[in-house]
DNA sequence: GTATATTTTTAGGTCAGACTAAAAGATATA
DNA sequence: TATATCTTTTAGTCTGACCTAAAAATATAC
């Protein structure tokens, strides 16, 4: 049906149309070709030249000049890669035993084997689980997520214990980062003091008491915890 | 390092040199090109092209005219991705229960997705499986295979109990078939008689009688029981 | 041992997916 | 509004992997 290549481009323009998005209702936001161009480490040309045959398989509405914008069927591919990709993301780490910065390149292929049948049996066999190793929510078969209430670390109030839930960067050393300093998803953390000159901060994870810097705080994601009566 | 259309070839090529080896040594024999092109279901001379870019990388010995055959690089290769597809079809059946006719597909998707971590990681996981489900042995991580007695069930003596070890045949309506007279690996069979006429015969499939063509049996091995002093 | 048939290769073309360089459209600035 | 800048598209190439048709090499048959 679609190859890799389309694919590859599909997850790219959803990803950047996420972004983009204002918190409209079900429509994906409109993302320029550059912007596609740099996510995916090509030039203009060739993304003008993809954009033209995912319009023709009707995946994306194009205007020239006006950007791209995915179609209700290149947003449903979009998402039944984006949970194949996390369901395998569970299944290395989970099963396999692979750390959570080690599994992103290969959820990357595994995730175009496309069966339906295969990505549901791979779900349930792990117990249809909600979310990925760094937290990322797994659309359903339906293609649902599930929604948390999550902010990121910079906008916790002091004092406030609180659960780290996801991260919003992905890649390899930020991960190892995040492992050394001891920071890792369900653990409990609060911040003891922040210093506005830097946007560091002093955070208790579970005892131990670190300053991180904000780049790492604004890209770590918690859920502060209910306070109990 | 390879694509995918390269690996196709390789295996295409290991397979059909499995078959005409006069059982000799380590070596590979020599593939004609329309054997190769059969295969695969492609035109001469599409082989003959990728023949000479397998040949430019070293993966095979190739004289014009003369046939191909894999060179000891192109042998590992071809053995590691059957490892790999023997892996996850064992994988598939164990953990996923896809029925043993449903798997080879999916298997030939997943055995491109290169990486030994994940390859040694999966082997672990399976508990180091010998042979797939349908009874092909399972290189280990240095490329040798479990050696095991088997027979075509057609040189079963008759009255000799044995074991049900595997099919030369992987279709799924052989598959499917074989699921309907309840023929399934590690089943016990003997044989009961024999009509030379066509070749049939009357066979014991754990306490169920059946008769069945000799174009099952051919297909179907089995590993005749030690006999109990 | 020549003629015929089969196999294999070459020649030339297509399509997907990339590229660079140049042209055209859109946007920002004086 | 005119010009400069930035973005996007077009034009023209390249490579991998396929194709068909024709030519060349090998095998077979009389």
């Amino acid at each position: 049906m679609s190859t890799r290549a389309e694919e590859n481009y599909i997850k790219a323009i959803f990803k950047l149309s996420e972004i983009a998005k204002p918190k409209h209702d079900g429509e994906s936001a409109t993302v320029p070709t550059n912007a596609i161009a740099q996510e995916m480490h090509t030039s203009a040309a060739s993304v003008t030249d993809m954009i033209q045959r995912l319009s023709d398989k009707k995946l994306v509405d194009y205007e020239k000049y006006r950007g791209v914008s995915l179609t209700d069927k290149g947003r449903v591919l979009a998402v039944h890669l984006l949970r194949r990709h996390r369901l395998w993301e569970v299944f290395l780490v989970e099963k396999l035993g692979f750390a959570w910065n080690e599994v992103h390149d290969l959820a990357e292929e595994l995730e175009h084997v496309e069966s339906t049948d295969l990505t549901d049996r791979l779900d349930a066999f792990l117990g249809s689980p909600k979310f990925d190793p760094h937290g990322d929510p797994i659309p359903n078969a339906e293609g649902k997520f599930t929604l948390r209430h999550q902010v990121p670390l910079t906008d916790l109030l002091p004092e406030t214990p609180a659960i780290v839930v996801g991260v919003r960067e992905h890649s390899s050393p930020f991960l190892t980062h995040l492992d050394e300093i001891g920071v890792a998803i369900h653990k409990e953390i609060s911040v003891r003091e922040r210093f506005s000159y830097d946007d560091s901060m002093r955070v208790d994870i579970e005892g131990e008491l670190r300053t991180i810097s904000g780049k790492v705080a604004r890209n770590i994601l918690v859920k502060p915890k209910p306070l109990v009566k």
